[in-house]
DNA sequence: GTATTGTTTCAAAAACTTGTGAAATATTCA
DNA sequence: TGAATATTTCACAAGTTTTTGAAACAATAC
């Protein structure tokens, strides 16, 4: 898969899967470590210990502490029940599985507030205009504003649509400019 | 808008309204550049020459050049047939207006190869481990990455109808995992 | 309670990204 | 053609993000 000599296939499998859902999830605003993780977690059979996940990415402690709760803020991954048997006293971490969920997580609390803002920042700078002089030059970045605003505004509904019936049509953008 | 006295209204409504829409396209993997460059033509009345877009962002000529040919090569800005009356010898430029035009075009020339990219992935992971011993583990491991391709097929087929048809639901990624 | 191991915090180092300035190249006008 | 201006390229500077290592803190076993 990678060097020389490929000693352990699973290792190397896992960390090739992982690497390149890490590019992802980077692509996505993701730091590209959360998406390693995740996939390490998602690809083992049992909930791992942030020793053993630092080990298998080549990770500090302190990495993977800072990434964890991130990907516990964001509900990507949960705090195992730890099995008492005779275990050392570790905290140890599962993958969440539910895709969706996380996906429109993240278009809830991500996306829908930054084209919310979008909207409001356009209208504000609207206001701004409120009283500026009549020319030609004013009235087409008014114009120009108000396309962007309908533009946002059909952009928010079309996540809020896609967010409460899981189906989104793109039909409003294809009308842009309007 | 922003600072103390701001003198020219205009001015500053259109680089808070540039300002705004560069951290969209940031966050959309873009260079925040980008998205001030287009935003700055979209608000123009007139094509604008690289000078002129210079002089409103504040960026280096060399800036403005790498900037342009990426803008271009996406196909958001056009060069603007110079209207040749006695005007000096600058290109000037305008802004794309078909925002869905555009969108598709990345969704098709960035996203969809990723997540073909992905499919690829993970099927040579699986072959790589064809002749793996079948302990649980191995089991385990092969059956998490069947599922991931599977999911990464959803996200496929639900850009490719999003593309042809303008339409898209995420009902197959809700029984993820299969 | 104390020793041991695990976890978090944070300042600073390392890695990466983006913008600049200078030089090279291209274009326009006369 | 030559002078003037515009554009591109590229090494490096400035800025940003990510990772680390040290120290503080927390939890557990004995």
């Amino acid at each position: 898969m990678a060097h020389p000599a490929p000693q352990d296939p699973l290792k190397d499998v896992r960390l090739f899967v992982a690497e390149h859902v890490g590019s992802l999830m980077e692509f996505w605003g993701f730091k590209r470590v959360l998406g390693r993780i995740w996939t390490v977690l998602y690809l083992s059979e049992r909930p791992l210990t942030a020793a053993e996940i630092g080990r298998r990415l080549a990770l500090s402690p302190s990495a993977i502490s800072v990434a964890l709760a991130e990907l516990k803020r964001w509900g990507v991954v949960h705090e195992a029940v730890v099995l008492s048997t005779r275990t050392r006293r570790a905290q140890s971490w599962r993958a969440e599985s539910d895709v969706w969920g996380m996906v429109s997580n993240v278009l809830r609390q991500r996306e829908l507030p930054m084209v919310r803002r979008t909207e409001e920042v356009i209208r504000t700078a609207l206001e701004a205009l409120a009283d500026a002089p009549q020319d030609a030059e004013t009235r087409h970045l008014r114009q120009a504003m108000r396309s962007l605003l309908l533009l946002a505004g059909a952009g928010r509904a079309m996540l809020e649509t896609l967010l409460s019936t899981g189906r989104a049509s793109a039909e409003a953008l294809k009308k842009f400019p309007a």
